[in-house]
DNA sequence: TAGATTGTTAATCGATTAACAATC
DNA sequence: TAGATTGTTAATCGATTAACAATC
């Protein structure tokens, strides 16, 4: 397969980190191939199964051997985007803006955020990164050609601070409140949505208790 | 459908809370029934979908009015088991664990975090919740007989802490780690891995630049 | 060579969507 | 009553898993 670059299954794009961050930590180790069979092992997945995830990142292998590791972990960065750094704005600089603010795990996966804005003007930074009035937000990230935002605002706050990303001219809008936007459908939007890990679990925790 | 109590469709679950987030908003505003086509409209679903999903809770509706709003909430709430709050204990307070410990938005999801515990014995308290010496842990756990357990730690923490609580008689496990976690299978483990949402968003937006 | 592994096609499984009778 | 909506069965769609030829 050449190429296969829109539309790929989204359970596909949600396994690639996972393999992914093996991939590292086996380059560390030294290893220089990788088979599907492997990696299928140590996650508990189907052999097939990671063998097409691989396979629409255009990556080719040798029968017998496997996959180059170097050459497999740049197939998959490559088809993420995080090979190239994405810069972004963060909007609310609360608890959970904070902890964002002060991850620094974010550029394994080809994020940076560049800056941070808050509707309270007494905060001003974070762990090395400025936090500045949400009324700068539009000149910066029109500056910076910034086009993706990160949204932690309290829930009263989200709709009109989710506009102003748009108008911004921000394309992705990662949303971790839990308000429904109704943006342009342009915009891709991801929600990080915790009510829905905890219905998963919390279900499976009640039934449980049930048996 | 009188009993569906478990192996309900997992993409079921996860919508579960959007349902429910809109029903309480509703209340609010003084409504008192639902059909599954508004509930639809509104979040952009097929309403045979939203039929089916709710349909698993068992409730039972009227034709031509819809669901009892009070009523189809109630059910939704008992069957994720958020009638009756699931205590917590929070593993790891860095910037996440305390962004998590400060959230007041958990108990609209049944959950409640009875206390924290650190590696740090400087921590002592945060937004009124207790901080305990991580050795603190098997003694309270057990104690307070807590079921779920939040995982915040550092990646290189994480193994030794999830065994940890598993060895306290936690049954299930929010992992906030991307640490992969090889624990006993009658541990309900749910994973947060934000690389997961960040492969789907970035992988879009690449597409979209090349368009 | 023999056997492990890739790449690909076919079969299965499960979730979503469509169709429609029942009913308030 | 007529029409909107539920509940349920059937059809479609897409993802996972199985089967197998190609190959290093």
């Amino acid at each position: 397969m050449s190429n296969a670059s829109h539309s790929a299954p989204t359970p596909s794009l949600r396994r690639l980190p996972q393999y992914l961050r093996l991939l590292r930590t086996w380059a560390q180790q030294g290893r220089t191939t990788v088979s599907c069979t492997s990696l299928a092992e140590e996650l508990g997945q189907d052999p097939t199964q990671v063998r097409k995830d691989l396979a629409i990142t255009g990556i080719v292998g040798k029968p017998k051997v496997g996959y180059d590791l170097v050459e497999l972990a740049e197939a998959i960065e490559r088809f993420l985007g995080w090979n190239s750094t994405n810069r972004a704005v963060l909007v609310g600089a609360g608890n959970l803006g904070l902890a964002l603010l002060g991850y620094s795990g974010f550029q394994a996966y080809g994020l940076e955020i560049v800056a941070a804005f808050d509707s309270n003007p007494q905060k001003t930074e974070y762990a090395g990164k400025k936090i500045f009035s949400l009324s700068k937000l539009p000149a910066m990230a029109r500056r910076l050609k910034i086009r993706l935002g990160i949204l932690a605002v309290p829930q009263n706050a989200a709709v009109e601070a989710a506009n102003m990303m748009v108008d911004c001219g921000i394309l992705a809008v990662l949303n971790f409140t839990s308000v429904r936007l109704h943006l342009p459908e342009q915009v891709i939007v991801e929600e990080i949505d915790l009510a829905q890990n905890l219905a998963v679990l919390s279900h499976q925790l009640a039934a449980k208790k049930l048996t």
